[in-house]
DNA sequence: GTCTATATAATGATAGAC
DNA sequence: GTCTATCATTATATAGAC
């Protein structure tokens, strides 16, 4: 059923980010992805844990290239943050999903199998601090400042999303978004 | 081992939020509460369900107590305000530990099993938020803007939560929670 | 690459002694 | 209330046919 790999890793990330990692059964996987549980450990021998091992870098290379890749982008630092908090919107289904990252790095840190992706993340995660805080500098804040403003505005960001699962309204997501958006692309 | 009931509930809890509902197994939760499982369905006869939705309830208490209580305490709204961030503060162990409420409102979803406790949830969240707004309103602001600082307010609160969780570092909780309360009461 | 069938281990849950 | 021992179920993982 899985016509392809980006479509099988698509699915499976679907159930990881639904269920958490210890959620996602084997049998979940293979119904969500038509496929047998023998065929999922034709894809990925090491079971489970090379799932996720794949899952976090195809997250990683996604977020980069819908959001972070606009900051380095020929553009005002006002338009590369409007594209930013965009392709955020897109990378999280305009709220209606949850960030496969922010999955692992909770469970990581009980899980010894999953430990080392969450320590992956977190080095990503300080790269793009830096390009964020990088682009808030290119708008005349001090450096500290720029930092300060990185940091808030991921912080809003995976705020909202959580605002919106907990309530149950994905709207309010979409809404925060238009928000951030209006204030960073004004004054600031 | 554990003394009494809210030790109990306590110990449970932190094994949930560290690994998830599924992630949480008896064996586990055997251990971090020095019981057999057997003394464990003593306690909880309906099993795993039931111990979800007791800490749920006692999780609702907690953050009440601690944080939402001080809306409605005889001051002034910006000193409510200080005190309900302070209060998030101690009811999240200052930036070290997740929300349970959070953690079960993500896996309800898919979860039949805590379905219904995601609900009670998003209700009782629904209420506090009211509670927020009306502070903001007490602080001189509009309805519409009041709701809007308040759905602001929490998603920054748990914004900062998951930053401080992604990056592995808990001070960046406390750094916003100490922003966010300057800001809050000064100009405001 | 996909499947059915099966092995092995772990999980939720119970019985019954103390 | 607590335990050990055990059960039934479900989980991960593999073997081997097609």
């Amino acid at each position: 059923m899985a016509t392809d790999k980006a479509l099988l890793t698509e699915q499976l990330q679907s159930v990881f980010i639904e269920r958490g990692y210890d959620g996602a059964t084997l049998v979940h996987l293979a119904h969500a992805t038509g496929l047998s549980k023998a065929s999922l450990y034709h894809h990925y021998p090491g079971g489970k844990p090379e799932m996720a091992a794949t899952l976090v870098r195809h997250a990683i290379a996604r977020l980069q290239r819908l959001a972070f890749q606009h900051l380095n982008a020929n553009a005002t630092p006002a338009r590369a943050l409007e594209a930013f908090i965009a392709g955020f919107g897109a990378y999280t289904n305009y709220g209606h999903s949850a960030c496969f990252l922010a999955v692992i790095s909770h469970h990581g840190t009980a899980h010894e199998e999953i430990a080392p992706l969450q320590l992956e993340i977190a080095r990503q995660f300080e790269d793009w601090h830096q390009m964020l805080a990088a682009t808030f500098e290119a708008m005349g804040n001090k450096p500290k400042r720029a930092e300060r403003l990185a940091h808030e505005l991921m912080a809003s960001l995976y705020g909202a999303l959580m605002n919106a699962k907990i309530h149950r309204e994905p709207r309010l997501f979409e809404k925060a978004l238009a928000r951030l958006t209006k204030e960073l692309t004004q004054t600031e």
